[in-house]
This record gives C-alpha cells, structure tokens and sequence, in this order.
DNA sequence: ACTATAGGTGTACGATGTACACTTGTCAAG
DNA sequence: CTTGACAAGTGTACATCGTACACCTATAGT
C-alpha cells in the first residue's frame, strides 16, 4: 500500500478543521491552557504542521473570535426592533457562554466577515426602526457594553473550576473570615443563595432596563 | 565602606516598591508583554529577587489589580445615591482608562481589601438610599456590566498603539475595502469622526439611561 | 564574637511560539 | 512512465517565559 498508515488512519488537516478543534479546544482548556502545541497534540499532529493552515497564533485566535460571531443570531428582520434586540442580545450571551475565553477578545481582534455582518445589521435595525444616526450609536455602545460586561462577570463568578473547588473554598473562608467590617457584603454573601439567583434572569432584567430607556427615547424624538 | 556601590545607589526592595513599579510597567508595556524578567530589569534586580517580595505572579497581579481598586473613588457619603452614583462610575472608569490592563481581572481575581471596601460601599450606598435588596442587586449588576463594558470596548476601540499605526492603516484600508456590503457600517466609518465623539460623553449618557431606569423603580417602590 | 535571617544571585528546567530545512505523498505535463 | 513541482507533515533549534533550588552576603540580636 502507498499510504501509509497514519495517513489513513487520520483525516488530513484543514483550515475548517483546525479552526474547529482550536474552539473546541479553548472551550474545554480555557484561553490560559490554549497552546499550538495542546492544539497540535489534539489533531495527532506535530506543532508546526499547524502552520501550513494557519499563519500564526494571533490569527488564527482572530479566525476563532469569527466564528464565535458567526453563530450569533442576527436581529430578525419580521420583528420589532425591541424584540429583535432582545433576541440578539440573548444569542450573543448564549456564544459567550459557550465560548467564554472570547469575552475579551470580541471587539479587540482584526474583524472577520462574521463579525462586520453582526454590526452592520445590529446598527441596520436600529437605523431603520427609526433611531436617528446619534441615537442609534448611543443605543449600539450601551447595549453592548452591556452585554459584553455582563458576560465578564459572568464568568468571572461562576469561577469554579471543579480542580480548584477546594482553593476557592478555602479562599472563601479567608475572605468570609475578614468580612466582619463589610455588612452589606455579608447581606450579599447570605441572602443570595437563598433567594435563587438566576444569571439569565439578571440579565434579562438589565437588559429590558435598557431597552425601555431607549424606547422612551426612541419616541420622543 | 562596607555596604558595596551597588546597594548604595539603589534603595533596597520591598512589597512596595515591586508593587508600584509593576504597575507602572503594565502601565506603559501593557498586560502581553509584561514580565517578571522585565519588571525585575526595570527595578535593576535579577528575577529571582523578586520572588523575595511577591508569591508568584498571580499574586503579583492579584495586588495589582487592588491597587486600581484603591484608586476609585468610594460613593461619596454626602450626594444622593444618583450622583454618588455617578461619581464613582466615572471615577471608575477612569482608573480603569489608567490601567487598562486591568480591565479583564477586576472581576475575576481573588479579592483584596480595597476591592472588597469598593464593593460595600456602594452596595450600602444604594441600601441606605432605600433601595430593597433585589433591586440593590440589580442596580448593581447593570452599572458594573455597563462600566467594566463600556472600558472593555473603548479599549478596544482605541487600538492604535503608535508603532501599530502602521498596520493598522493598512488593515483599515482593507476593512473599507471589503465595507462595501455593509451600508451602515459605511454611515458609521464616515460620519462618526466628523461629529465629534467624545467617549467621555458617550459614556456619561449610558450611564445616565441606565441611573434613570433606576430611579424610577425606586420611586415605584 | 557568633550565628540566624533577610535579601539578592546564578544556574537550571520545562513550557511556549515559531523559523528553517527536511522529507514525503500526489498529481500534471512531457 | 518519468519527472518535477507542489502541498502537507516532520524534526531540530532558539528565544523567552515563570520559577525551583542552592548559594552567597551583609546585617541584627544575643
């Protein structure tokens, strides 16, 4: 046989492919974790060969913050701009969810394709729902400082990696220890597990103080 | 003399000094690129010394990132809750314009003390002005979403560090050159310069939609 | 005067991104 | 069928990073 087996064995490598293992790889490690050579590892393949596929890592983290936008759901064109921002919002946190290591690489990077087609039709429903060109840009950078802080924190709480479940206990207790001087803290660390505190149902909250500040604005002008 | 040159021409270190100067380096070097090695270079120490004064670098950056706590201002005492709410938005924003590398950790570090003084402070600010505590809740987490947000993104958005002023002309020749397809992106690129934003501004009126939406959910309740 | 200790040094190791030179498997043109 | 170009994968090597560990040295307390 003229092929050998590790070629047979293996599909050959990609640029689709790649990019694919590279989120799914940053999703389960973590952006620290993420490395050519873990990624390399994954595909069975030796680091550089990551390298005739991709020019290096900072493009290929552009590539991949790309398709994080790209399964962000666009605002609906058959709804009103209220709802339709709604559902956007909703899809970006659910990507960011799912993609965390992206929370701070989303506006930073090169913009790919994905991207550009997010922000021009966020801005398109905002424009042709009749926001003036000010407004609509005030009503743009709220909304996604919003979305994009929230999801910050988000994640940032929900700090828990199961291996550092015993740091992070100890960490409490340190801090619940020096927290004597900080009543409202305490107020915060006791009531809010009982009271069955549910991010989607925060954000959800922010977001509609948002969006009806907007309204109102919308419509007196 | 018995003490040698070298300890005679530089003050000797401490928690301090390490502190300060690796604030300062991140400052000007930015999160990439600074480095034990740089930061030791920067205090004319060998690396190691380092690790005289400091755990490791995560500790390092954990007291780092209380020190830009430190520097934001607490609500002050003697405003209603609106405007000492805004005070210590924008004091806020602006420490985190000083030290931008701290824009992704401000959240996610193990807390310090200024961190956790910053935290009660204004979440008794808003209890003391009667908000109940689900509301304090939410007040709370859409202001901070909406701050560290909106740092994140005009970070972000003021790329153009002067060395990348290049190449980023370059990318922004080929982003305009493919902008075709994206009418709104067009009206964005052409008429935001030429109406004079202010990030500032921008920020202030988020801010002032979102202290709005707040006030009246108080007064409703 | 002696000795413990705090502060600074030097060397070394494993991990990372990636440059560069190489093999090899495939296919088109002669 | 040969040839030779080319795309894909390999192997070695280097600079840079955080930091473990053993060492020196100057000062302070007895």
């Amino acid at each position: 046989m003229t092929t050998n087996q590790k070629i047979a064995t293996r599909k050959p490598l990609s640029s689709a492919r790649v990019l694919q293992a590279a989120v799914a790889l940053a999703d389960e490690a973590g952006l620290e974790a993420f490395s050519m050579r873990g990624l390399a590892q994954e595909l069975g393949v030796v680091p550089m060969a990551l390298y005739k596929h991709v020019a290096n890592k900072e493009q290929l983290l552009d590539r991949m913050v790309d398709i994080v936008f790209s399964e962000i759901e666009l605002p609906p064109g058959d709804l009103d701009w209220r709802s339709a921002m709604q559902r956007r919002a909703i899809s970006t946190r659910d990507a960011l969810k799912r993609h965390s290591w992206a929370i701070g690489m989303m506006e930073s990077r090169h913009p790919g394709p994905a991207n550009l087609r997010n922000h021009n039709a966020v801005m398109g429903c905002l424009r042709e729902a009749g926001f003036s060109f000010e407004l609509a840009i005030h009503a743009y950078s709220v909304q996604d400082a919003y979305i994009y802080g929230f999801a910050l924190q988000e994640n940032d709480l929900g700090f828990e990696t199961p291996d550092s479940a015993g740091e992070a206990a100890q960490r409490r207790a340190e801090t619940i220890g020096a927290l004597e001087n900080y009543p409202y803290l305490v107020e915060i660390v006791t009531k809010l597990p009982e009271s069955g505190y549910d991010s989607a149902v925060e954000f959800a909250w922010g977001l509609d103080l948002i969006l009806d500040g907007l309204d109102r604005l919308r419509r007196e002008a």
